[in-house]
DNA sequence: CCAGACATCACCCAAAAAGGGGGATATTTG
DNA sequence: CAAATATCCCCCTTTTTGGGTGATGTCTGG
């Protein structure tokens, strides 16, 4: 059989913590290094017992998870985190994700869910709870009734992406004319006036 | 007890078509309506059936699910698609997400997986499975070792969002100069020399 | 089949923005 | 304390932008 998955919980609440030690330590094949209270607590034995997998909670005293999560990654590069929260705010998974988080669940999650995202981590998967994949893929959501056509809405894209009215033209091999053409149309369509307000626009109603 | 889960597949090898069926008939509080080998097939049955859930395959002959997604979508604006494809490629899923899919799972998902999946997105969730959620989560990973600073990260981060100098700098409440000194400071570190090249550098090396 | 939508290109103009130099001066931080 | 960082100032030219007005060919849905 395999190497043990090694495991390492910050969780600050203690019944919780006590909780999620022994669901994983009672499962074949996992192994929990320790659990510590926060991150302070943790932070000077990390490299020592060098952990495959950490479940990390947010709100802790101290340094707080999001903040954690860099400084873990720059100790530990090649760990898996997996993020264990009550929150799942747009805001909070991005910002965990951003950070190299390869999991995130919210603590509704039942403990087979748990399990589970360990293993899935560790063999190079990522792991959410339902709400925080329903959080993220409907941040991936274009809007299917948008006014623009095709051509306009490739035009945007590509201005969106940085650039100017002739590195569009070249790229689609057009007149810089005609991709003024469209920009006027589009502003029309989306009743602004510059190119800022036509992509903040077209971002805010997921035209692109 | 609820009603049924009402479930339409779309897929057009025989073999899965019928394994699907049978899988997802036999859970109790699900109901398969139907299972048809393309999209074309489907179509003029859409309505009347009126499913829940889709499972909806990609390649396919005739329309194929990517560009049948927007389609049944204005047709049934209620229902949940999960795609289920043997392709996980970063183009796919993002498309596919993009259309408004609420689960993407590959084909190798065990049936345990298939039938939780259909569950989840009918309550609202998503549904991924662990190598398209890493695809979905790598999307959004940092680069933790970029050489911008903060302040230039978040000057950056604005421009590439469509706002130009003085815009930003009445964002942060700074001057125009300052803004103009920060954005040398980035094209130097980047190596680039235009607001264009900055922004795909700092994309592609995920700076920003 | 035909009107309307769409994509293409043209020329006029003034204002805004960008980019390349050269600096200075606090403030923060390791 | 020295280095990094953030702030601001002035010079200059070139590029881009946005508004107006119009034309032409193609494609497509009713």
């Amino acid at each position: 059989m395999d190497q043990k998955i090694r495991i390492l919980i910050i969780e600050d609440d203690e019944i919780l913590r006590m909780a999620y030690r022994s669901l994983l330590s009672d499962v074949p094949g996992y192994q929990v290094l320790n659990a510590y209270p926060s991150f302070d607590d943790a932070r000077r034995y990390l490299q020592a017992e060098s952990p495959d997998v950490i479940l990390l909670d947010i709100e802790m005293p101290g340094t707080n998870g999001l903040d954690a999560l860099p400084v873990i990654k720059k100790m530990l590069p090649d760990v898996s985190i997996v993020i264990l929260t009550v929150f799942d705010s747009e805001e909070m998974v991005f910002e965990a994700l951003g950070k190299g988080a390869s999991g995130y669940l919210t603590k509704n999650s039942p403990g087979a869910r748990i399990i589970e995202a360990v293993r899935e981590v560790r063999s190079g998967g990522g792991a959410m709870s339902t709400n925080v994949a329903r959080i993220v893929m409907r941040s991936f959501q274009k809007n299917l009734n948008s006014p623009l056509t095709r051509r306009e809405t490739e035009i945007l894209e590509l201005i969106a992406g940085g650039q100017t009215k002739s590195q569009v033209a070249q790229t689609l091999f057009i007149d810089t004319e005609t991709v003024r053409s469209h920009v006027k149309n589009i502003y029309v369509k989306l009743d602004v006036n510059s190119k800022s307000e036509a992509i903040r626009t077209a971002r805010d109603k997921r035209f692109i």
